[in-house]
RNA sequence: GGUCCUGUGGUGCAGUUUGGAGUGCACGCCGCCCUGUCAAGGCGGAGGCCGCGGGUUCAAAUCCCGUCAGGACCGCCA
């Protein structure tokens, strides 16, 4: 037996117990007479007292930061004085009567405490020393409890976990995809999974009529803080099942999960809001819903503006930045720059101050707008003085988006500040026209109308609504499903719209389709990733704090090196040569 | 494909604006001293291609151009 117990877990309790640990030399203390170590192990820290003139104890002189070590001894309660109350076991010390030195170490070449922040291209290049660190020792052990609450909902709801492959046939929509080349079939190809899409349709046709699965999926597109090439989902599908159904079986899974992860932190029911509303109160379509300054319709107060920039437009929106009327000069300017930046013809920017006129905005522009047109602006905000008002106005959509991101920008609190779970739904089914006057899908092209808005499809599709929904967390963007479509009356208008051909479906999806001829059952699914959920509860802003060996912004592993070039006889095998590099 | 930020002993920074000897701080490392520390303390020491290449200049960590690496974002992510 290698060890008897885990330094982290010893307790006053355990005094007088002779007790064999395992650990890394955390930090040692020489004091030439007493020699003080942390042994680190997963559990936490215990203090180990070493009298290098007892018998066989003057290795401790010799121990070293990160050494490996394996120490006998007594627990005891520490002398009078001498408790340390910041640490779990400072009541506590281990004195040593044998310590054996398994296993040396280099000096590592990074500090392991949270005191400084170190750069993240050697961390990942040593990821194996930087996972020894408290902040990614919890963020992963979130991580596990998180994948096992999750687990434990789907089951507890009657989910059956099945797998699904990991080399598929490639499709042209979507996001671009990884390809691994065929050595049996030399010039072809497969692709690893965007999601398991449709396999789990399939699985629906199969009869198993709720399925879930811990999946890992690949895409193969520019990486970001919340995007890497391969992230976990929560992919999950029923059948006999609409939006509600599967609404309320995520939800227990998220909330379990939250559960799992902050114990402490309060999680109430799920809440719902429609696209419209979204993009109308938050400019967004993933809204943080953890703070206010919504967006305010301002449009009728400009009906019959003089103002150019507010008249004859679709919209005018603004939101009221408490506290800013202050703001310098150059800050609002940033700020007018910043809606430029996003797509803006202009922001108007007011400070709200109070006059011998009663409450009244101060700005450039103030002198446009008829003293109505003001103090209505002032009651719609609910603004008072010493605040600052921010209005765009042009295109509805557009406008919510612009003043949505400055709004981000402005009042967003912290990723570590409550948690904040809200459904979107009733996206619409398309979100815009080609240039050649095709829908473009904003979902999959298997999501089933709204039910009241059917008969619109052809002849007016931009208000047809989709019954897709989307969680979102904290303004973040978990995950996304729909009611698919399995009537295949439905899937021909809706691909004859976005010009599919008949053809071209069936070389694409003819699976999917020839599966759906053979009673196929009305089902509806999700899919949630697992990374951007872990993050957010183990309050990072950047999923590679919760992945343990993930890739850089371009695609590499400082670790690993991948990826890397392989050998001509590789290639050979698989029917390939590689193109001449362009100069 | 694009915009922006960063790159200085092992680590984290300052120095770059306004060119003038690799100068400084903290941690770590090595040696010696030290029996109650816990970011131990004291004394001493080692350690640098200022990311790389080119240019301007009497002189470049500093200015200019290019390039590489990392990061944030736009495009992209049905």
């Amino acid at each position: 037996m290698m060890r008897t117990h885990r330094g982290g877990e010893l307790k006053t309790s355990d005094v007088g117990t002779t007790v064999v640990m395992c650990g890394w030399v955390g930090n040692r203390r020489d004091h030439g007479g007493v020699i003080f170590v942390d042994l680190r192990d997963s559990s936490g820290i215990i203090q180990v007292v070493i009298d290098p003139s007892d018998e066989g104890l003057d290795v401790g002189r010799r121990l070293r930061n990160e050494w490996v070590l394996r120490v006998t001894g007594s627990v005891r309660e520490r002398p009078a004085g001498t408790t340390n109350d910041d640490m779990a076991t400072g009541q506590i010390e281990v004195g040593a009567v044998a310590v054996e030195v398994l296993s040396e170490s280099e000096p590592i070449p990074f500090p392991l405490d949270d005191r400084v922040e170190v750069d993240e291209n050697l961390r990942l290049r040593h990821r194996y020393l930087d996972l020894r660190r408290d902040a990614m020792q919890s963020n992963l052990r979130l991580r596990a409890r998180v994948n096992s609450a999750v687990r434990l909902a789907m089951e507890a709801q009657g989910f059956c976990e099945i797998e699904t492959p990991m080399l598929i046939a490639s499709t042209p929509e979507g996001a671009r995809d990884f390809v691994v080349p065929s050595r049996l079939k030399p010039g072809n190809f497969y692709a690893l999974p965007q999601s398991p899409q449709l396999f789990k349709q399939l699985l629906m046709v199969g009869g198993f009529d709720r399925y879930f699965q811990i999946a890992r999926c690949l895409r193969d597109e520019d990486l970001r803080a919340d995007r890497q090439f391969e992230f976990m989902q929560l992919d999950l599908e029923m059948s006999f099942a609409d939006q509600q159904d599967v609404i309320e079986a995520t939800s227990k899974a998220v909330v379990a999960a939250a559960k799992a992860a902050r114990p402490d932190a309060a999680v109430g029911e799920v809440g719902r809001i429609t696209w419209h509303e979204a993009m109308d109160r938050f400019g967004s379509d993933k809204p943080d819903i953890r703070f206010g300054m919504e967006l305010t319709e301002l449009t009728a107060i400009f009906s019959a503006t003089e103002f150019r920039a507010f008249a004859d437009v679709e919209a005018v929106k603004g939101i009221c930045v408490p506290g800013e009327a202050d703001a310098t000069r150059s800050k609002v300017d940033a700020l007018v720059d910043r809606a430029k930046q996003l797509g803006a013809a202009g922001l108007v920017w007011m400070r709200v101050r109070d006059t011998e006129n009663g409450v009244d905005l101060e700005s450039p522009v103030a002198k446009f707008l008829t003293e109505t047109e003001r103090k209505a602006v002032v009651v719609a905000l609910g603004a008072v003085p010493g605040d600052l008002v921010l209005i765009a106005s042009g295109e509805r959509h557009k406008t919510c988006q612009i003043l949505g991101q400055i709004r981000l920008d402005l009042g967003r609190p912290p990723v570590t500040e409550g948690l904040a779970f809200v459904w979107v739904v009733d996206f619409p089914l398309f979100e815009g026209l080609t240039d050649d006057g095709k829908p473009i899908p904003a979902h999959h092209p298997f999501t089933m109308p709204h039910a009241e808005d059917i008969d619109r499809l052809e002849s007016d599709p931009l208000s047809v609504r989709s019954q897709a929904y989307d969680l979102v967390l904290n303004g973040w963007e978990l995950g996304s499903g729909s009611v698919r479509i399995y009537r295949p009356d439905i899937q021909q208008r809706i691909f004859s719209m976005l010009g599919i051909e008949a053809e071209e479906a069936h070389s694409k999806f003819g699976f999917l389709l020839d599966a759906f001829a053979y009673g196929a059952p009305p089902h509806a699914g999700f899919a949630f990733g697992l990374d951007r959920l872990v993050a957010i509860l183990a309050g990072e802003e950047n999923i590679r704090e919760v992945i343990a060996f993930p890739k850089t912004q371009s695609g590499t592993d400082p670790l690993t090196n991948a990826p890397t070039a392989v050998d001509d006889k590789q290639l050979g095998e698989l029917g390939l040569r590689l193109l001449p590099k362009k100069a």
